[in-house]
DNA sequence: TAATCTTTGCAATCGAGTTGCGGTAAATGC
DNA sequence: GCATTTACCGCAACTCGATTGCAAAGATTA
């Protein structure tokens, strides 16, 4: 595992003590996590610094977004390697009980076939329903 | 193609004015259409008229919701035979260039092997790319 | 050091979505 | 038919996640 700032500087992205406490909080965590989940996490912080700080980790390919359909935003660090490309693609998982996004990278995304004349260039793959905890 | 008065009845909707014609408006597209987009087409409507039909179509399997990251929920009308499953799954496509949003009808959804212990009820799966229009 | 560029904190704003409420229309009961 | 109940509609106000303007603080460069 990679740590905050190798992840920043291999990003080229500059090392600040916001950036670095955000990356670091979001690498602590296993699921995606809205802006509002970060600033209920690090209530010290600005909520403005922490988007712009989201922001720029996009931009820059450190985390990813997911639009899970539960109205907020999540975001995840990306796997090492990954550079947001159509290659980097993954499902992710909601959970419609405990409200929780999980970045599913051992499940393989399959071809797609588009229509002709069509180009692939991202996709956001959400699937709904219980996770393991939520599912007895 | 059914009309509207038909696919109401059959989804046990009560036919009224609005309802009508927004339901035509959506079936006379074969784009996705944001409810900012059926306002601006339809200026002489309410838009909380507009929004409470579009809740009222998708509780009823008239229409299904679209997330597809542009930041305002899309709704397509669904197929006929459709109950909203995970059998009516199907890929969205959202052109990053014209902002417009396909139901892919024709491409096959693979099954989506979840970890252990996880249930899926839905899905939420964009494509994201140029659509032919715009590839050129 | 002085000038310049970047980041941060705070407050204000935006905008899609949602709701309360009173009026109108449709359905129900007699 | 007429009274009562229920559903729908239009309007305005509100919610809340996202975004921005601006000035202060910090970092970089000359
Ligand atoms: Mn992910
Ligand atoms: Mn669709
Ligand atoms: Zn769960
Ligand atoms: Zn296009």
């Amino acid at each position: 595992m990679q740590t905050e700032e190798e992840i920043l500087k291999i990003k080229k992205v500059k090392n600040t003590a916001v950036r670095t406490v955000v990356l670091r909080h979001l690498l602590s965590l296993e699921k995606a996590q809205s802006l509002k989940d970060i600033e209920n996490a690090l209530p010290y912080m600005d909520r403005s610094s922490i988007f712009r700080t989201l922001k720029t980790f996009e931009e820059n390919k450190v985390i990813h977004s997911i639009e899970d359909g539960s109205g907020m935003t999540k975001y995840a660090v990306c796997a090492e390697g990954c550079n947001c490309d159509p290659k980097d693609l993954h499902y992710h998982f909601y959970c419609t009980n405990c409200d929780k996004t999980f970045c599913l990278f051992d499940v393989p995304i399959p071809n797609i076939q588009l229509p002709k004349n069509f180009k692939l260039q991202q996709a956001n793959m959400v699937v709904k329903g219980l996770c393991d905890n939520c599912n007895r």
